[in-house]
DNA sequence: CTTGTTTTAGAGCGACTGTTATAGAACATC
DNA sequence: GATGTTCTATAACAGTCGCTCTAAAACAAG
């Protein structure tokens, strides 16, 4: 019973994400939404509560489609060295390709800071990227192809500190030097120290 | 002749700078400004201009008083080595601090890519701190007391983007253990490689 | 004191904000 | 086809936005 909806929820949910991933939070008015999304603001309200609630399912969702599907894909398909350089690159390709950035780069410092719920999302899902480079330097430590050197915990946090400095970089100076110059250096702490040629 | 002005033009500037340090530029009204710089908004716009220019005025000042006066006083007082290192670390010990973060590295994305003149400063302003780390890296690769392996290019790249990854980290997630653990390990490119304890 | 200039103070401009009330259109069920 | 329910559309709500108008107040110079 009951007249059907005339949209795609998915489909508008990812025109909605779009406008907050460009325009940023406060950026992105109802209006701004409804025009993008095909829906008058009632249509929008009825949907999906309010704006906050919107911007709380499109980061979710992107959280899903994105950084989840990338740890899961790296960590299954490949071996724990691999899966972090492939992680830092596909960051420093993408971060190049998009001037948008990183959403959740981009919402951890506007509107993480001023909103509890957002802010408690950002944080869990740092835990999260954290939480994958750490197995991946521990399984590494382990079979030999990363250093056993460095700390485990502090590999991995500099790890993340460098995804987080990609992210705020590519978004201020595009730069390809300078992204992989970074990335570069950052998985050369990866590497046992070379063999000194000494005669 | 003419009206002298009732208020000190530093101190309203520093009341300023505080508020969007702290709630960001969109999140800053001219009503707010005006509460907290105990200026009418007519007096504001005949002093300043616009919101956008005393946001301009503001981010340069902060850079001043914060940024360059660090660079400036580490290589004058410190040893290339030690200048690194007291860098970061007071980057640390400033985000476990302040609340506030950076308002350079807010700024780089809330208002930088929405608005070419902010962006501009913001990228003279990281490439300036990369000159910094550069000098400091050439100069203790010379004297010694930094590895000369890694690129001195590469290893400044990634020193600028941990300080940007440091203060998006202690913006989300304030934790000392992550912070100072990134940045120890940070640190730990600098040395020269551990001598082998071998038989 | 008068003149000239600048700063104040407060009200108010039109545009926009997030959100909602009201009315009508579209469907499933009886 | 009537009924009940959910949807869509238009208009509008009160509030805030950046900004400016008008007029009074405060000083320096003549």
């Amino acid at each position: 019973m009951a007249r059907p909806r005339a949209f795609d929820e998915i489909a508008v949910l990812d025109a909605a994400t779009d406008q907050f991933w460009q325009h940023g939070y406060a950026g992105t008015s109802v209006r701004d939404l409804g025009r993008s999304m095909g829906l008058v603001p009632a249509s929008l309200y009825n949907a999906f509560g309010d704006k906050h609630a919107l911007f709380t399912r499109c980061l979710d969702r992107y959280l899903d489609r994105n950084m989840r599907e990338r740890i899961a894909r790296l960590e299954r398909e490949r071996p724990p060295h691999a899966a972090i350089t492939c992680f830092l690159n596909e960051i420093v390709t993408r971060s190049l390709a998009d001037p948008r950035g990183c959403l959740l780069v981009n919402s951890a410092l506007e509107v993480g800071p001023h909103d509890q719920a957002i802010g408690a999302v950002v944080a869990a899902r740092l835990a999260e990227l954290e939480g994958f480079f750490r197995r991946c330097v521990l399984a590494g430590q382990r079979d030999g192809t990363i250093a056993p050197q460095p700390s485990a915990h502090d590999l991995s946090r500099l790890l993340l500190c460098t995804v987080m400095g990609l992210r705020v970089l590519s978004r201020a100076r595009a730069d390809a030097a300078l992204l992989r110059g970074a990335a570069r250096q950052a998985l050369a702490l990866l590497d046992p120290p070379a063999p000194e040629h000494r005669a």
